[in-house]
DNA sequence: TTGTAAGCGTTATCAC
DNA sequence: GTGATAACGCTTACAA
């Protein structure tokens, strides 16, 4: 009835050679000849008997099971970070593929702290580990990498010594802020993407604050406010300071908000306020989410290499669990600012 | 220097026990008798030596890996349901860790069929597989079903034996179509989501039709055309009704969109006519992405079930893999109505 | 160049 | 109740 499973023994078998010379052939094991012929008939008969080796006795036996680890840190506020989730996958899976290596993915959530990566790595299911998102547990970490167990950041952990790829949120931002500045406005207000324990929402800050600097322009608390991930927060952060800052001081012109999708939040508020895009406020935003192009108008943002963080991480971890030297531990991808209409023309 | 593995048998030495019984106790197997403080003794010891299983020694042994695995295909143009795959995996990796096992995942790409699914099946590295997308190689497929290997669609295939969990599409479009009709609308246009060879697209598109029937309103065709995943396709279809239909024949006074990031596109053509929703024009999307109620003015949609979409489709299958008895073969998820502003109130 | 044999760390089958 | 002992299917020194 069940079809008993192909072993390596009936590939031999079938071949007239030993397990052995099986296994070095489909290997393709280096610094060894075999002649063309054994190898042609070693082939022809896992080939002619659909051989496929098993996972699991290989992994038992070189001590290596061919799967990298993806650990996501999961937060229902974490929506904004949702759309390069299928981009990031797609980059890494591609890599992961080209070394005919499988990707695992977990989530980890609060309340389930005893399942850790930990034991991913302790029970050898994985054989190195991509970590992104900014939070983890310490002791966990720690001894991630008094192991030496291979990982690689996917964001940034400032004072850790693990490798690590991330984007270059602030040359990104302060790319962003002097476009504004370049066009001519001298007041720039700014919303964060998130809080800036964050650390992308602390360096995107520090780019705003730079570039200001670099133009001699001076750095107003009241213009800088802080958002949480979605559009409601946008919302509520511009239109504290159409509020304030707006009304009662010297209005802004323009506003650097930190995520598309927040800026979708203030752009409602600025509405809201018979404010008109660009005109009244020139707006840039940040992430080029996929409706950015399409909204009225369309919006200067930021382009996040999405794809490219998943293959640049996935090349990195690969790498490192192959043993090779690694030049760059700490990798920045470039963004591009990408210029639509949502910050009009030179200013008067 | 290199910390020697802790194996089973370091655990029973310390408890003065056999591997056997170590096994006994920490997989807690029923239907055998083990004395208290034989237990206790093998559960301080794992404890004090830190034991964690070999994954794939136990894999060998036991003949499952304690992994499944989520094939999806990849289509640049699927960028709608990106909007999901968050909370799909996240519905998904919940019920995966309940039962203490992980989740593999791949993406199938069109120039690297030899790398299919089929090999993670052959080679056990999965003891049971989702395949989520409409399109998929039919042989490989055949394979599985004849093999009767543990498989769930996630979506449909008419005419496959699958077990499978999907939404509701054609209750969903015809609900939301029926909302429109209750409103007093009686000339409706609509835009599907994507080619009707997507079942997606066409359930939607069937839910439409038989909205209008039971009202008793006749079906135009030139009142219906097909969008395609993205902004740029709305409003093109858009635009092209509003020019035909509208401007030359009796003037529609609402419209269904199948997806909200296609009536996002849609409204930009609206906009661009100088028509006012939902004054001039009702609109209804599909999918409820988040920023469909930050968009100006809030859009009406149908709120699809992600997270219960990967809990269920995981139940599902681990269900199978555990050898239970499924009761129903295919799960429909319900979906529900979301009524914001851009359908405006009751026509006269 | 190819074969022999010893693991790899579990689980499972029987005796005791 | 508990413990030897044999799989599980493959890789890899080492031997021939």
């Amino acid at each position: 009835m069940k079809p008993k499973r192909v072993t390596s023994q009936d590939v031999a078998d079938r071949a007239g050679v030993s397990r052995t010379t099986v296994s070095l052939v489909l290997n393709e094991v280096q610094g060894i000849q075999i002649s063309e012929e054994t190898r042609r008939r070693v082939l022809e008969a896992a080939q002619f008997l659909d051989y496929v080796p098993e996972a699991a006795a290989q992994a038992l036996a070189s001590r290596r099971v061919g799967i990298i680890g993806l650990i996501l840190t999961r937060s229902p506020r974490h929506i904004a970070s949702d759309t390069f989730l299928t981009q990031i996958l797609d980059g890494l899976v591609e890599v992961v593929h080209e070394q005919g290596m499988r990707l695992l993915i977990d989530i980890l959530e609060a309340h389930n702290q005893k399942e850790t990566y930990l034991h991913l790595v302790r029970s050898k299911r994985i054989d190195g580990l991509i970590l992104s998102g900014p939070r983890f547990d310490d002791a966990a970490l720690k001894s991630l990498e008094t192991d030496g167990f291979p990982t690689v950041l996917m964001g940034s952990l400032p004072g850790s010594g693990f490798y690590s790829v991330d984007v270059d949120n602030f040359n990104a931002a302060r790319e962003a802020v002097n476009h504004l500045i370049k066009l001519g406005h001298r007041r720039i207000a700014c919303i964060t993407n998130a809080a800036t324990t964050y650390t992308a929402a602390s360096e995107r800050l520090r780019g705003y604050r730079r570039a200001l600097e670099a133009a001699g322009l001076s750095y107003d608390h009241g213009l800088v406010s802080q958002g949480d991930f979605d559009p409601e927060s946008g919302y509520q952060q511009m239109k504290k300071m159409l509020q304030t800052e707006y009304a009662y001081k010297a209005p802004f012109t323009a506003a650097f908000v930190a995520s598309d999708v927040v800026a979708f939040g203030a752009k409602a508020a600025i509405r809201e306020h018979h404010l008109k895009i660009p005109e009244d406020i020139a707006l840039v935003g940040f992430d080029d989410v996929p409706f950015a192009r399409y909204s009225d108008p369309p919006l200067t943002t930021v382009r996040l290499p999405a794809h490219d963080l998943g293959r640049t991480t996935g090349n990195q971890l690969i790498r490192i669990v192959m043993g090779e030297k690694i030049d760059r531990p700490r990798i920045l991808l470039d963004t591009e600012l990408i210029i639509r209409e949502s910050c009009g023309a030179q200013r008067p």
